[in-house]
DNA sequence: TTTTGCCTAACGAACGTTAGTTTGTGGCGA
DNA sequence: TCGCCACAAACTAACGTTCGTTAGGCAAAA
């Protein structure tokens, strides 16, 4: 990807991010470039595959960062925390990407959309195995683990809603606010 | 609204939900009722006009129910379960409204789009003066209102992904888990 | 007879995309 | 150093399609 193709992405990405994929035309993005809408196909064959290169760039940041993590650490406890502060950390250093991947995958198609959609279960998978993790080694309660998983990944995701970069709370601090809230929901104490 | 009127935009919402407003064309809801395009201008005077009907009637819906909650109890923790409990009702008992409610509202335009958004921070102040009750009362730990706030509306909100109404959990279920995962962030325990 | 609900036909605008061409730039042999 | 080429990146012009919407009419119900 040549220097040019990625700045001329970029600025793609900010109009989805802020008109949503589908009601962002080409001309829009050539606007914003002051370029002609035809130039952009010098770069990409096709509107679809800006979004499609948006989505499997972010779907593989998560991939690496699950299996690094599951490679790195063997403590459920540790696992979730380092899950979390991973997956804020390529939320918020790619926000513009990361709401595009979590709105607007749905406007891929084919084959790409099948693919998209097992990577995302995947890495869903992988979050369940480390909260199953947990509670093997009797440390989380006995959740219902595919409830706690989604409603994880959902307190996380949503922070592209709300998050500015030039805002009060820097991603570890997110992170570290999350993994509180979200492990003193799953944690064991003894005195329950 | 005529009986007629609620049946066509029923199925207009079915086909925004999965396809997303924007990406749906007057032709393919017309198509799904058996009709021709015009037609539909019997009873709308535009797609907007679908889409302000659906989340206007959505966030009356939130209004009202937060409205009713501050009304009728006093005690930070009852009304927050109880918010949850309503908040899991509205989206599950209206999921097609609800899924366009919360990710086609960009698509509202001029003073539709305004009204909308202060209806939307109207509601979540709501939701921040329950828990800033709770704290007062002592019952809550002194934790950051917006950012919890946040974080609670995000896990409830996100349930519309992940919900089928034949699945193995039905709403009140739902929101009593819910509640029990978030208030156990939020409860100070006499322990900690 | 008025109203309701749908029809046919068509409008102009916007859409994604293609074909073919021009422009600028950096490398290389003469 | 000059002239030539290769290439990337942009251009102009236009294609066919789909878009939301309107005008006007027709049939059945009230």
């Amino acid at each position: 990807m040549t220097e040019r193709k990625r700045q001329v992405l970029a600025s793609a990405q900010r109009i989805f991010k802020k008109k949503g994929y589908a009601s962002t035309s080409v001309r829009d993005i050539a606007k914003a470039l002051s370029m002609e809408p035809a130039s952009l196909y010098s770069h990409f064959s096709s509107k679809e595959d800006m979004l499609k290169l948006t989505c499997f760039d972010m779907a593989n940041k998560f991939e690496n960062a699950i299996n690094e993590i599951s490679s790195l650490y063997f403590d459920g406890e540790q696992q979730l925390r380092m899950a979390i502060k991973q997956h804020v950390e390529i939320l918020t250093f790619n926000l513009d990407s990361a709401i595009i991947f979590l709105k607007d995958w749905r406007n891929l198609s084919g084959e790409s959309l099948d693919i998209f959609i097992q990577k995302r279960n995947s890495y869903e998978q992988g979050i369940r195995k480390i909260i199953q993790t947990g509670i093997d080694e009797g440390r989380f309660s006995e959740i219902d683990v595919k409830f706690a998983t989604l409603t994880i990944l959902s307190s996380v995701n949503w922070i592209v809603e709300w998050y500015k970069p030039e805002g009060n709370l820097n991603p570890p601090q997110i992170a570290q606010k999350l993994s509180d809230f979200i492990l003193s929901g799953l944690i064991k104490t003894t005195y329950k």
